[in-house]
DNA sequence: ACATTAAAAAGCA
DNA sequence: TGCTTTTTAATGT
């Protein structure tokens, strides 16, 4: 759907800068659309910096049991991989599209000039770094909380927050998001249904529908 | 309170 | 239709 745009205009991190130079950048990048479930990232391919332009990918490590642990959902104008362009090898990280994803790739090389070229994209990065590892921290501490209940609530009053609507469709399969939340599909199936039969939620499929926001803050 | 196991039900290509 | 995901139920830690 998304062809006769500048990928540039789509991404903080590079939209701040004159119309010239970002005409100039936008012939660095390398579009590519993603089919839902396609993997955008993977270790084996070569280090590369992925920003998503529109739909969203899945960001997760795999554990040497198999395992995948959820670490975040990539939404438009996030990227990911910058920090296998300093260096940082990767081994466990992996990124899959959730639906049909265009993704802006930037190989090494050309991310090296850029950030010597235009200063201001280093300060942009180090700004959207912080808030990235901030998150992240967030996460950490979040997982931390005892009940699910409590950690289910306060992740989908953020999903409400940040697609700012009451009602709003889950980004993940239920097995997705209990992995996310650190715990099992059944027992998220159960807390799902518990803060529906308390008139917190109400939920169609895929499609929750906060009722009780002040309800869901006091978990 | 939550995980695990198993099985049924629902969703999807 | 045949496979995957989600839900329900029983049992274990």
């Amino acid at each position: 759907m998304p062809h006769d745009h500048l990928c540039i205009t789509l991404v903080p991190l590079l939209n701040h800068l004159p119309h010239e130079d970002q005409l100039k950048i936008n012939q660095l990048l390398h579009h590519q659309v993603f089919a839902k479930g396609e993997h955008v990232i993977n270790p084996l391919l070569d280090p590369r910096l992925a920003i998503v332009a529109h739909g969203s990918l899945k960001i997760y490590q795999l554990s040497p049991a198999g395992q995948e642990q959820l670490l975040r959902v990539a939404e438009a104008g996030d990227y990911e991989g910058e920090n296998f362009l300093f260096g940082v090898e990767n081994e466990t990280l992996y990124g899959e599209a959730l639906e049909e994803t265009e993704v802006c790739f930037l190989k090494r090389d050309d991310f090296q000039k850029l950030l010597l070229s235009y200063p201001e994209i280093s300060l942009k990065l180090l700004t959207f770094n912080a808030e990235k590892a901030s998150s992240t921290e967030k996460q950490a501490s979040f997982l931390l909380m005892e009940r699910v209940e409590e950690r289910l609530a306060t992740y989908l009053l953020n999903l409400s927050k940040t697609k700012d609507s009451a009602t709003f469709t889950l980004p993940l399969k239920m097995k997705e998001l209990a992995t996310f939340l650190g715990t099992t599909p059944e027992t998220l199936s159960r807390k799902f249904k518990l803060l529906e039969k308390e008139k917190l939620i109400s939920r169609d499929k895929k499609t929750v529908t906060l009722l009780d926001q002040d309800g869901l803050e006091d978990m």
